[in-house]
RNA sequence: GGUUCCGUGGCCGAGUGGCUAGGCAGAGGUCUGCAAAACCUUUUACAGCAGUUCGAAUCUGCUCGGGACCUCCA
């Protein structure tokens, strides 16, 4: 059995994966930011990091997942006027910021669950870790890494990467900056006067009078910094040092550089040994993001309604869509590849469908040796394939050439034993368990409602009936008119038919 | 401007030195009352230039082009 390889954002290589507890994984992602809608940008970390999450179970680790909800609101643009987001935006819609919250996370978690993404074992909130994140500066404060100014806090990264670089850890280990270009380089800003520099950030900020979320803390009241609830969180609930820390690849500076340096503060350690980072989805090119006035929503994509879609797409058309590629490629965004895609899922699905209703019957030998040594091997990669940094794309390419063998199987073209029963089962099993556990694709192409599905077999016999009789004209039509409703007959070979709905 | 990644056939997208990735689309065929589906066969490729090598899409250099980050962001 192969090793799991991991890309490691810090290292930029594969590593083998060792955790640091045999047996066990702790596995943190940055969750969403929940002031507003989830979006199609959403839908690649999270699709990204269940695969790995459902990969290191399969593998037989205990993981602890956790995945934080953003909640307490960020700012607008940092350095100009300090807005909470959602406090802001909570004015603007007349709702308390906790109804809004609520309202955003709930429609997170149903794009959640969509796109068949496993719940994570601990999903903490920001406004719920207030307490640990105080705690938190509080060290950092008196370890001197951290000035108060004017009822704010900012972490002082000139004299983190003085005293840390000594360690072969300076600020900018992750994302391959040097702070000294970085200062020498940065805009000037308005409003930074705070700062010591500007590449210092906050950890915890005044909150002026009109902002509506606040709490009580030893400098005033105010607001914690952006970074500081995912160092305080990890540490939490997987401890100083955790195995591997994920999210979008535009997380890696500042915002995991800084978690890292805070961390580093309190703990005296780098808090993850592995940094995955998954890459951008776009659309015709370029990133989607708020600036661009290109952001979909998960609900525009799944429901319609915005003008840059042609058609609604299924929830597992996108997470098809997201795993024919691998995480850390850029994924451009189009409908012509969305189409291509629900069309090869549909045709995967099918393939799979037919799968299940063979029957591998009595043990004899394969009488195409040839073709059974190519579907083994063809499956037991899929394993080395995972193992090599989560190659989803690949698996897929395989269950692609092993579509045509199954098919053939199912019309007869392949003799019924051409494969080992042994292999057809190993095939059976091996498809279920990577299109079903480790994909998570949910591929249901029959109605699951037994009345609907009696009354369509129903109509085939009559069609059957009809074109015994050659009556073409009563067969064309119930064929045509069940096409119109969405529910393709399929002839076959044997004479009997099969249906799929569209 | 700094940092960094990338440039693969009509479209999407794997692929780090030699062996057809794969999907969608196109073409021809088999099957079929017709069509669809399925199956078989098949066309179009590695931005450009130079170099390393027996051999490069894959390594090196340069040129051109694009993206991302440096600012809220997945």
């Amino acid at each position: 059995m192969s090793e799991l390889k991991v890309y490691n954002s810090l290292k930029r290589e594969k590593e083998i994966f060792t955790p640091i507890t045999p047996g066990h994984v702790g596995l943190y992602v940055c969750g969403p930011t929940v002031s507003g809608e989830s979006h199609l940008g959403h839908a690649r970390p999270y699709v990204t990091f269940d695969i790995v999450f459902r990969w290191l179970m399969h593998l037989g680790y205990k993981v602890r997942y956790v995945r934080n909800i953003t909640d307490a609101g960020h700012f607008e643009e940092e350095g100009r006027i300090a807005e909470d987001k959602i406090s802001n935006k909570a004015v603007l819609e007349k709702l308390e910021p906790m109804e809004l919250v609520q309202k955003y996370t709930n429609l997170y978690h149903w794009a959640m669950k969509q796109l068949n993404n496993l719940d994570p074992s601990i999903e903490p909130t920001a406004t719920g870790h207030i307490v640990e994140q105080i705690v938190m500066i509080e060290k950092i404060i008196s370890d001197g890494y951290a000035y108060v100014v004017n009822g704010s806090v900012y972490f002082d990264v000139t004299k983190y990467n003085t005293d840390f670089t000594k360690k072969g850890e300076p600020y900018g280990m992750l994302s391959g900056r040097v702070l000294d270009e970085m200062i020498a380089t940065t805009r000037d800003l308005d409003n930074q006067e705070e700062k010591r520099n500007t590449a210092d950030f906050a950890l915890w900020k005044n909150a002026p009078p009109e902002h509506i979320m606040r709490w009580k803390s030893p400098w005033g009241e105010g607001f914690p910094g952006w970074h500081i609830e995912c160092s305080a969180m990890s540490a939490k609930y997987l401890g100083e040092e955790f195995d591997i820390h994920g999210g979008g690849m535009d997380l890696q500076f500042p915002h995991h550089e800084c978690e890292i340096a805070q961390s580093n503060v309190c703990n005296h350690k780098v808090p993850a040994h592995y940094w995955i980072h998954n890459n951008m989805i776009t659309i015709n090119g370029r990133k989607m993001g708020k600036s661009y006035n290109n952001v979909i929503t998960l609900t525009q994509l799944f429901n319609g309604g915005h003008p840059l879609l042609e058609q609604v797409y299924h929830p597992m058309v996108i997470r098809f869509f997201i795993l024919q590629t691998h995480y850390r490629s850029t994924l451009d965004f189009s409908n012509e590849a969305l189409q291509a895609s629900e069309k090869g899922l549909k045709r995967l699905s099918e393939a799979f469908t037919n799968l299940k209703k063979l029957t591998p019957g009595n043990n004899h030998p394969a009488t195409d040796k040839n073709l059974d040594n190519k579907v083994q091997k063809l499956l037991s990669e899929f394993e080395e394939f995972m193992n090599d940094d989560f190659s989803t794309a690949k698996i897929l390419a395989n269950m692609f050439e092993l579509v045509p063998i199954i098919n053939g199987i199912k019309d007869k073209h392949i003799a019924a034993d051409a494969l080992n029963a042994d292999t057809l089962r190993l095939l059976q099993e091996n498809m279920k368990l990577y299109i079903e556990d480790i994909l998570g694709l949910q591929l249901n192409i029959t109605t699951g409602d037994n009345k609907m599905e009696s009354i369509i077999n129903m109509l085939i016999q009559l069609r059957k009936d009809a074109r015994a009789k050659k009556d073409y004209a009563t067969s064309d039509r119930i064929r045509n008119d069940l096409q119109a409703i969405g529910i393709q007959l399929k002839d076959e070979k044997d004479g009997n038919m099969s249906f799929v709905i569209n």
